[in-house]
RNA sequence: GUGGGUGUAGCUCAGGAGGUUAGAGCACCAGAUUGUGGCUCUGGGGGCCGUGGGUUCGAGUCCCAUCAUCCACCCCA
């Protein structure tokens, strides 16, 4: 039965009350993406399915198993996107961005899709602030993406991580070691977990990251394929690594460090919080030299991460970070008395026509009431309209921080409060 | 896709081995003498006990299924 007053499975609202973390989320990314020289792109959130198949790979999980694939009234197959970067790789060839000075460095913070069981931090639609460039393999500046999501992460008061550092190879030096791998741990097959022997076949590399003891030390004195890279990466690699050095960067090299889609080539790399529990993953990212030509494109090669806001916002509320408590109402005006809504109605919008959120009671609440909400509302300052004081074409000025008041004339008390405001959040 | 835990009021949870009108705290609403919030006191509204079957004279309580949720695996952000 599907209940209809219940989020679909893995989905979740987010409500006013904290959606503020998600602003101040963007708002730090966005000035860092400003200062790192990275424009906003928006892509569509469905993609034609193709597109997936031949970028992130057809025997990965997410292809396999993941995808929100469906036929569309005109019989196309789309898919909902899983992941950033094809997307935008896919804009880039499509709008001819490499005729353009190069390198392009754009950023993304919008909604991802996966079909996979809800976890810890784990959901079926989740968000991303990714990052990607195009046009260039000089190594600097793997340095200043990876230096980027670190910068986000501390924007946002998060300390404790860790960035794991790995090369992956290029489909040269990556196939060798592959095979030559897979010779290493034959004898070994019967003996690894049912998982690795599935992985045996289809991505050996994975074995070494296995969480299961057994497994890892069979693979203890493997030979690894940061120690056998052609030229070419091996140089990368150090030349990325001394530009991390340079920048005072701390990183370990995980050679074990294996990445989920296939594009990935040379630079790997993650972000792990211990906080998070089985989902560390804060978020990774690496280099793709061969995706634009995979997808029909000339060969650019190009790199970026991508940023799980959701794990984000789990480990700062982990790590006790909280915002200053932001308050909607400045001014509330309550009536007493026979004084009508609509004349409270013409002082709230008056107040705000001079800048001054204000707000007024809906429910013909008793003047006590009234009160009571302004207070919950944290409104700072309550104008009290009695009948009394609008003989006289004057109001009460109430300061619920000191609880004293006077009397302001009616024609003074927008321009008196805006002052009030301005001088409050100063 | 696999394994385990949990579903009782808006929230956090009680409900001894099945037995009458299902409770608490917090939250919400209203009062505590005439037009004043926070503290205190008093009162009040709220629950197909996740859903559907079954066992029983009788099920919030036992059994099965299902859905949801949490945790872990897989994988990843």
């Amino acid at each position: 039965m599907i209940v209809l007053t219940k989020a679909p499975r893995g989905t979740r609202d987010i409500l006013p009350s904290e959606v503020e973390q998600w602003q101040f989320f963007e708002e730090k990314v966005r000035e860092l993406c400003r200062l790192f020289g990275y424009a906003e792109i928006r892509t569509p959130v469905f993609e034609h399915t193709e597109l997936f198949l031949r970028s992130v790979g057809e025997v990965t999980d997410i292809v396999a198993k993941e995808m929100y694939t469906f036929t569309d009234r005109g019989d196309r197959s789309l898919t909902l996107r899983p992941e950033g970067t094809a997307p935008v790789a896919r804009a880039f060839l499509e709008h001819k961005l490499y005729g353009e000075a190069q390198p392009l460095k754009v950023y993304y913070i919008g909604p991802m899709f996966r079909y996979d069981r809800p976890q810890a931090g784990r959901y079926r639609q989740f968000h991303q602030f990714g990052v990607e460039v195009f046009g260039t393999k000089e190594p600097s500046l793997d340095a200043e993406v990876i230096t980027l999501s670190l910068y986000v992460f501390r924007a946002l008061g998060l300390e404790e991580f860790t960035l794991q550092l790995n090369s992956v190879g290029c489909p040269h030096c990556r196939d060798e070691y592959r095979s030559c791998l897979q010779e290493e741990l034959h004898e070994k097959l019967n003996r690894f977990c049912p998982d690795c022997a599935g992985r045996f076949h289809k991505n050996p590399l994975r074995i070494l990251d296995c969480k299961q003891e057994s497994c890892q030390e069979l693979t203890a004195n493997v030979s690894l394929l940061l120690d056998k890279l052609c030229g070419d990466c091996a140089e990368h690699f150090a030349a990325v690594r001394e530009s991390l050095d340079v920048l005072g960067e701390p990183y370990v090299v995980n050679p074990r460090l294996v990445r989920g889609l296939d594009y990935y080539s040379k630079t790997a790399f993650e972000i792990v919080s211990p906080v998070l529990g089985a989902q560390s993953s804060l978020g990774g990212g690496g280099r793709y030299d061969h995706l634009l030509a995979t997808i029909g494109g000339p060969d650019v090669p190009g790199i970026g991460f991508g940023i799980g806001i959701e794990r984000v916002l789990l480990a700062r509320a982990a790590a006790g970070s909280s915002l200053p408590e932001s308050k909607l109402t400045d001014v509330f005006v309550v009536t007493a008395g026979n004084v009508s809504a609509a004349e409270a109605l013409r002082v709230v919008i008056a107040l705000r026509r001079q800048g001054v959120a204000a707000d007024k009671d809906y429910l013909g609440r008793s003047l006590k009431a009234q009160l009571k909400f302004a207070d919950k509302k944290q409104a700072r300052y309550v104008v009290i309209l009695g009948d009394e004081e609008m003989k006289r074409d004057q109001a009460v000025l109430r300061d619920m921080q000191t609880g004293g008041q006077e009397d302001v004339a009616l024609t003074e008390l927008a321009s008196m409060l805006a002052g009030l405001v301005k001088g409050a959040k100063r």
